[in-house]
DNA sequence: CGCTTTTGACCGGCGC
DNA sequence: GCGCCGGTCAAAAGCG
């Protein structure tokens, strides 16, 4: 299904939430069946069944009360996306779901949906701000929307509607800048925003950087200008000749934020086998955790052609109660790993248990309240599972494809 | 031995 | 044309 969805940003806003903070919209839901056999991909698995993180932000942050917003405008992550300057604007909402396009919102179906976008000759307009509410404005002929990043509020000043985002990777765009890549060659880049792992590893250098299943071996790193925080190149260690590259590096604006760029495309299938691990303290993950929910030889189940998951990975794949939160909160988790025996059916993992049924908060869907609490704490535990110093590891271990599996079991 | 990360050098695109 | 800056290369060293 794509492009079925049609409206506007006001109408996100009525359908998220009141004023007030109320956010009634219980039956709010993001566009079903999605699907997004993209031929494009830029290999990293979580392009064919949608990133993960942004599909937990996109589909359970944009209407939490709670929900806080990450608004980098330093090129690659840069607010919530709204039309803009002319016609052709394309924005995205922070993932697979919608697109604002020509002043309508239609489902996203390419291979960049999973970030918002402005075309080049898009032009953001920010508003007046001080030091405290940094209130950005995205201006546009059909929409105006403010960004407030210190409370993480979004207001749409056409239907007075305010969105908090959890999430700090709660909301994305590609901003012209960002398009302006093409600086060096107009090379095809998706950018995507997680949440950053926490740096309190010892490390000085180098992100802790969140595995995607595909081996990276880094190549290089920079100092950026203007960022207090280096850049980490890194290309696919999986199969020689593939072009397939990444650079990590935290967000100038956020520094909890990883912007992460992929480039080019994977030739190749996911491992199925572990790299090496010489070279590399990553080892001492392995040390630690390998012995085992995933032996190198038994890797998890997981079908080698991605799209072949990605099929598998919809959100049609709701939880029983048709919250939109869990469909999407699954939708990450599945990607993870969908049969993982330390995954439950909705794809969490068993040691974590998300309460759907809120007790705090009454209402019976408690849409998002239920959001808030299954999307942020899954990736807490990741993340603090998976790259906490306690591994004693550094961020390579990020990188190994299996890691991730390592890490939560 | 084969893999990794680290890091300085090099190269090339881009703006002035 | 020049300098800046980002991206890549490659040597060195570490690890199992």
């Amino acid at each position: 299904m794509e492009n079925n969805y049609q409206g506007d940003l006001a109408e996100i806003f009525h359908r998220g939430g009141s004023m007030d903070g109320g956010f009634t919209a219980p039956n709010w839901q993001f566009p079903t069946n999605f699907s997004s056999d993209t031929a494009e991909d830029f290999g990293h698995p979580f392009t064919h069944i949608g990133d993960p993180l942004h599909h937990n932000i996109t589909g359970t942050g944009l209407f939490n009360p709670n929900h806080k917003a990450s608004i980098e405008d330093t090129g690659n992550c840069l607010g919530f996306g709204t039309t803009t300057a002319g016609n052709n604007i394309i924005n995205q909402l922070a993932a697979d779901h919608i697109v604002v396009e020509d002043g309508q919102i239609k489902r996203s179906s390419n291979s960049f949906s999973r970030m918002l976008q402005i075309s080049p000759n898009a032009k953001l307009q920010m508003l007046p701000c001080d030091s405290d509410q940094a209130i950005r404005s995205l201006k546009g002929p059909d929409h105006h929307m403010l960004v407030s990043t210190n409370n993480h509020t979004l207001i749409s000043p056409n239907t007075s509607k305010v969105c908090l985002l959890e999430s700090p990777a709660a909301l994305q765009i590609s901003s012209p800048r960002n398009t302006g890549i093409k600086r060096r060659k107009s090379q095809a880049k998706k950018v995507v925003c997680i949440p950053a792992p926490s740096p309190a590893n010892g490390r000085t250098t180098g992100e802790v950087v969140p595995s995607d299943l595909w081996a990276w071996r880094k190549y290089g790193q920079k100092p950026i200008k203007g960022s207090p925080h280096p850049r980490g190149y890194y290309r696919c260690s999986s199969s020689k000749g593939c072009s397939a590259r990444k650079q990590v590096e935290r967000s100038r604006n956020d520094p909890n934020m990883l912007v992460i760029t992929y480039t080019s495309e994977h030739n190749h299938p996911w491992p199925t086998q572990r790299n090496a691990l010489a070279g590399s303290s990553r080892s001492q993950l392995s040390k630690n955790n390998t012995a085992s929910k995933n032996s190198p030889n038994s890797p998890p189940k997981r079908s080698s052609n991605p799209k072949e998951e990605q099929k598998t990975i919809t959100m049609e794949n709701s939880a029983p109660n048709h919250d939109p939160s869990s469909a999407a909160v699954k939708e990450e988790m599945n990607q993870i790993e969908m049969d993982d025996p330390g995954f439950d059916e909705l794809g969490f993992p068993k040691s974590y248990k998300p309460t759907l049924q809120n007790s705090n908060n009454s209402s019976e869907d408690s849409f998002f309240a239920d959001l808030g609490e299954i999307e942020g704490d899954p990736l807490d535990l990741l993340f603090s599972q998976g790259f906490s110093g306690d591994h004693g590891g550094r961020e390579s271990k990020g990188l190994d494809p299996f890691s991730f599996y390592d890490m939560i079991g």
